[in-house]
DNA sequence: ATCTTCTCATTCATATATGAATGATATATG
DNA sequence: CATATATCATTCATATATGAATGAGAAGAT
């Protein structure tokens, strides 16, 4: 009740995050899967761990986990940089595409829930408000 | 920009987090381990692990393990439920006591930065809207 | 061209989290 | 009372994250 607003924000960010792992989990899908996939669809090409790590705003060797585990499920496959013999790209499967595709489905429904819990408020301010924070 | 806003949410609630545990770092503790001595100094006598997984809404293993790494640091200790054969019960020590004022001191300065990141909007009313969301 | 330095991905150690399985003990039910 | 069930903390397997160390290879300096 009386808490500080940066608890409140934070316990409304874990409780949204709850719903999006739940919907994802439906299609067999973490949120970090989900967002690895999310990038590596929208780039539509092959891609280097360490860009991926960057758009991930992640480090290196989390990416390397990740691209492990998307690999094991068939999403994802490693592919040598024929430009540079070091570098490892990342590559989504048909089976991740699908995956991916099944999985925006289910993150847009949890937003529309998000947006109807808060039709009571201005949510354009409090986008501006939120996007504030650094 | 035009990011939904559920995901502006989640990531100021990031951001947020990373100043908390940057500035507990400082002193030594990690966020999990703030939060679990707060709620044993707040208790302020030997609490059962169960009640302490509940104060912190996380499942019973996961206790076991922070309390580990809190009683490894000298911050925490395990005694025996008296009363129940199977129970341990965590009692913060004196360092832990320090530890935690300490931490409370740097999590307050980060209060007070966001509250004046936020100092353009209405405060009260984001708070409200925030709590609105389950 | 060789040597240094940087960058790449990976591995390792560690922290945090979950959930299933386990063993010890309480409690409830016949 | 004996047996079944529930609860306690722990262990194990796993997912996610970080950062340090490593080995391979690229790039730059002399």
């Amino acid at each position: 009740m009386n808490e500080k607003i940066a608890f409140s924000l934070i316990h409304a960010a874990h409780s949204i995050e709850g719903h999006f792992e739940k919907a994802l989990a439906a299609v067999n899908l973490s949120s970090p899967k989900f967002a690895a996939l999310s990038v590596l669809v929208e780039e539509d090409q092959p891609m280097s761990l360490s860009e991926l790590a960057e758009k991930l705003t992640c480090v290196r060797s989390n990416v390397t986990q990740l691209v492990d585990r998307l690999e094991a499920d068939g999403l994802v496959k490693r592919t040598d940089d024929p430009s540079d013999r070091r570098g490892v790209r990342a590559e989504v499967t048909k089976l991740g595409r699908e995956r991916h595709a099944a999985g925006l489905k289910v993150v847009n429904r949890v937003h529309e829930e998000v947006a109807k819990q808060l039709s009571a408020v201005d949510q354009s301010a409090l986008k501006r408000a939120l996007d504030t924070i650094q």
